[in-house]
DNA sequence: GTTGACTGACTAATATGTTAGTGATTGAAT
DNA sequence: ATTCAATCACTAACATATTAGTCAGTCAAC
């Protein structure tokens, strides 16, 4: 029996959007021997001279395990500092390094210019709506949004047919 | 030095609103035991009584080699059956179980509830909206796009400074 | 009937995502 | 001074993402 919901799938279209997106970017982040993960860190340092973990997990959209691994990683290749911040010693300061600076400057303007080129494919306006509805989303996260309750738990695990 | 770049980062947008959206569906989801994959792969097949790994892989947005763990782990719980084709013995069919027809009669219905819900937070407008704008992003997949012109590889790894 | 290009699923290795939980540290209340 | 909840980075365990490559099966050309 076929069974076809009666909206689209909204996540897996913004899914195949942001790959579509980003398929013009990534050649340029790779060839610097840099993940995704790892620009967007750098490019929020570019941002702030020096940021905590959880800053950057919350800028980024990288949570904090994943964090974790990422930014020992970067330490690794010379790409950051971190230091255990005086005052507290839970918290830990992050900082880009002469290497990464020098990287940021030759890859930012490369970025910038894949932005104009695709701004001319697909439209100065395309993309101004395109902010502008993700705005509206991320905005909409404010107002609580009601859940639907959910049945008892059944463990599907055992279920035969 | 600090460097702010002239565009916002557009896919991170995209990484946020789709998490904003997301977030209203996964508790349903996780509570029936299922991945968000695992639910698009389900959905997916809900409407299509059977498909090949790679036009799952398509439809879905999982690539080749997760797909082959995905799957496994899927036919394990007693959610899928694979069964290789007769007339070419490289190609693989891949179907729903009574079982799994019987989780997705529960939860489609469930889902849809959850768009109603949001679809009310945010306002029919902005459903819209965001649907018009990744159609027009994922159309314009078809016009080709230049790619700016890369300076020659280094070996960031070793650099020091 | 062999060859050779191609296809489709799969494997391998590494990086990240996701959920749950730990342990040290801090700060407010006792 | 002590207790207690909260905070923050981190660990653990598993699932998925990404890139490259393997391997058997197919098909067309020779």
């Amino acid at each position: 029996m076929l069974r076809k919901l009666a909206y689209r799938n909204l996540p897996q279209l913004f899914l195949k959007a942001r790959e579509e997106l980003l398929c013009h970017f990534r050649p340029i982040i790779t060839h610097f021997g840099l993940t995704e993960q790892q620009w967007r860190i750098l490019r929020a340092l570019g941002e702030h001279e020096e940021m905590e973990p959880r800053e950057i997990c919350e800028t980024c959209h990288i949570l904090s395990p994943s964090m974790t691994g990422v930014l020992s990683r970067m330490e690794e290749m010379g790409l950051i500092t971190r230091e255990r911040m005086a005052g507290d010693q839970r918290r830990v300061l992050v900082r880009m390094t002469p290497k990464s600076d020098k990287l940021v400057s030759e890859l930012g303007p490369l970025i910038v210019e894949q932005y104009k080129i695709i701004e001319q494919s697909f439209g100065p306006e395309l993309i101004q709506q395109l902010y502008e509805v993700m705005d509206k989303v991320i905005a909409a996260e404010r107002a609580p949004i009601a859940r639907v309750a959910l049945p008892p738990k059944k463990d599907w695990t055992n279920i035969t047919g």
